[in-house]
DNA sequence: ATTCGAAATGACAATGATTTGCATTCACTC
DNA sequence: GAGTGAATGCAAATCATTGTCATTTCGAAT
């Protein structure tokens, strides 16, 4: 039987192991699974935020044979969350959105993001001056610009 | 029964009529009902932003008699969102929250919010223009500030 | 390579939030 | 004041998220 079966080790352990999302999962101290594999390749190839609902589909589409659940994507995604490998946010339409952390610009770095009205669509904005943004976001070709500013700190009170 | 017995027009039709918002409401093009008046009152009152969960709190406790249906209020929230009566954002909280849109300001006016990590208080802020916001937001005593920045508009494709 | 314990997974149930359907009540016009 | 269509309240349906638990898998130690 050595065209049939494989070992697992040899036929799941390689491919994992051999992606390169499997070193960070390691070294973040989690355990090197399939599933948490794929999720991080997809959040890490996807430049933009994705929602729980799309990385579950874009996974199951992916692998016809590979059916991702729910409930394990969901728990993915904290465990992930917790490890500092991804961070979520919530953007003017109100669905959560995940995104990888690249462990390069780990402490203070943070970014925006411009979404269009009509499809949807969300780029991230490396700079962080928000002058220099706006016209970032011009030169990018979007239209009708409004946007949003948010602060979050501690107030009076609870100082 | 003089003590018992009000008639439903003097009940609550005068009550109704006399509330500022009346006014609005019918001016909206919409029929002028007790709840309709109690959540525009109560939006418009309170001067940040409510949660649906809080609105039907706070009605259902300021007045015994009174309880309002959370269909009801989900129901009179997208009536009056639909006719520009309160607009409604997400923070980063994830909540969705209702506004009053002040009629004066209506066109392009918009403005920003602080809200606290520790107690979720929110507050606006007036002031548009970006740097003078961020020295705004400290003179009130926020610590700890970091901010959001998020743009809609239409992207090139969609152009 | 095999075994073993702990953790991850997947199927399903449970919860919570929001929406829908429908019968009743109410606001507004005549 | 009566009639009509819309608004309300209740119950049931739906959707998203979390919890439970038996089974499987990972990774360390043999």
């Amino acid at each position: 039987m050595p065209i049939k079966k494989k070992s697992k080790s040899e036929a799941k352990g390689n491919s994992n192991a051999h992606s390169p999302c499997a070193e960070e999962i390691r070294a973040a101290g989690l355990k090197l699974t399939p599933v948490r594999v794929k999720v991080l390749e997809l959040l890490k190839q996807e430049h933009c935020l994705l929602t729980i609902d799309e990385i579950v589909k874009r996974l199951s589409l992916s692998e016809g044979k590979t059916k991702v659940d729910w409930t394990t994507v969901y728990r993915t995604l904290l465990t992930f969350t917790d490890a500092g490998l991804v961070t979520h946010t919530t953007l003017v339409d109100g669905a959560l959105r995940y995104e990888y952390q690249h462990a390069s610009h780990e402490d203070h770095h943070h970014h925006h993001h411009v979404s269009c009205k009509k499809c949807g669509m969300i780029e991230s904005i490396d700079a962080c001056e928000i002058e220099k943004i706006q016209k970032q976001v011009e030169k990018m070709g979007f239209r009708e610009l409004s946007h949003r500013l948010e602060f979050t700190g501690v107030c009076p009170k609870c100082s």
